[in-house]
DNA sequence: TATTATCTACCCCAAATGGTGTATATTGTA
DNA sequence: TACAATATACACCATTTGGGGTAGATAATA
């Protein structure tokens, strides 16, 4: 069998050549190129049609997510692994709806990152097991507590940032959102939970299960 | 105390400049030191004679395990903490067999950095929480955390209030404490965690279980 | 006993946060 | 289409926090 073509979009390269390390001893995988930005990453597309797209999320100031939509409306046949630093169920669920064909986090092993590129060849939206197992254990609760507490979406997505014990810098940083923005919704949390500290927010968004 | 003499061996320089920003805010390390390569490294152990040697695997041509075994040989009490970007249960070992102290990701954030450098001067191979966790599906111990972090009994039982969520007035009630007192107990924690928000305190307070 | 660690408490200053309010664009929906 | 909800962004102000100190009292220990 042919090996399946491989393409990477990954502003860090010390990412990529650890991902063409790891790939370079499976006979099944080939990294036929590398893009570090949009730019590049159209154009190498272009000349080298790959099998396979793994996209980081956080590519400088550009979205992998926002990049993963235009690339399926252009090359529908081309199977994206969404691979980010991020364990964020928001974030897996957004990259489901832009048409991603899988999420991996970028702390998995060797061994995941192969079972993610075959899982990905599949009809499913593949997510690594190990992952998905975790988040679901604290569903019911979450759930309970979102619908309970009338927290919108992106209330929801922010309040799990918090939870994880990130400041409100890091979290623009993170969604592309003005400080005005993230400070607006933080204080909306606080008057639907009734709360008036970040160290509260952060302890029951912990014990809610929210940063899952 | 003294803070720890730390040498990094490291061939990316923009690693390096990384860590000794990160390790500079710490009073508890000092970074006395870099090499990057052997010959570099082996001079610079001989003047500065280190606490801590932070090594990297992939150095340019040469293998940072071998190395590791090497300096093992001639200065058997220099802590050895590996840094690699691969998360590799098969380089655990290796590096365990080769007497290194420690194991740790370059995706590990700064405070993982300093666990890892705290963990090392144990008697125990130290390895990310995280990561060792991931694999063994082990449980973080609240006893293990306060050890190697050394936080004394005051900050301890600050620390648990801190993970409740409470702020610093309420604790001040609780304790029957001045708000300074509370107050730069709080900042000494951060100095020995390495963290500088309370969100941060809070979610890891949690994630040990100091709450209990 | 001398030394070190811990606990307590305060100072200054810059930055971040919390409280309140306004405003516009977009999305969902009755 | 009109209306409500949501997401975004900003202004103003008082309070709290974080980072840098100093310093005396007590406890532990070499």
């Amino acid at each position: 069998m042919q090996p399946r073509k491989i393409v990477i979009c990954e502003d860090h390269n010390l990412t990529i050549e650890g991902l063409r390390v790891l790939l370079s001893v499976n006979p099944m995988f080939m990294v036929a190129g590398h893009a570090h930005n949009s730019k590049e990453l159209f154009s190498e597309l272009e000349e080298v049609n790959p099998d396979i797209l793994i996209m980081d999320i956080n590519l400088g100031d550009e979205d992998g997510l926002v990049l993963t939509k235009k690339v399926k409306e252009k090359w529908p046949n081309i199977r994206v692994l969404i691979l980010t630093m991020y364990d964020d169920a928001a974030l897996v669920n957004k990259s489901k709806a832009l048409n991603a064909n899988g999420y991996l986090t970028k702390s998995a092993s060797s061994r995941e990152l192969i079972e993610a590129l075959n899982g990905i060849m599949g009809d499913q939206f593949y997510e690594s097991p190990v992952a998905h197992a975790k988040r679901l254990n604290g569903f019911k609760k979450r759930d309970e507590f979102i619908e309970k507490m009338k927290l919108t979406k992106r209330e929801v997505e922010i309040m799990s940032l918090i939870g994880k014990g990130k400041n409100t810098e890091i979290i623009c940083e993170q969604l592309f959102l003005s400080l005005h923005t993230v400070r607006t919704h933080k204080k909306n949390i606080m008057k639907k939970l009734g709360m008036n500290t970040t160290a509260e927010l952060v302890h029951y968004a912990m014990e809610n299960h929210l940063t899952e």
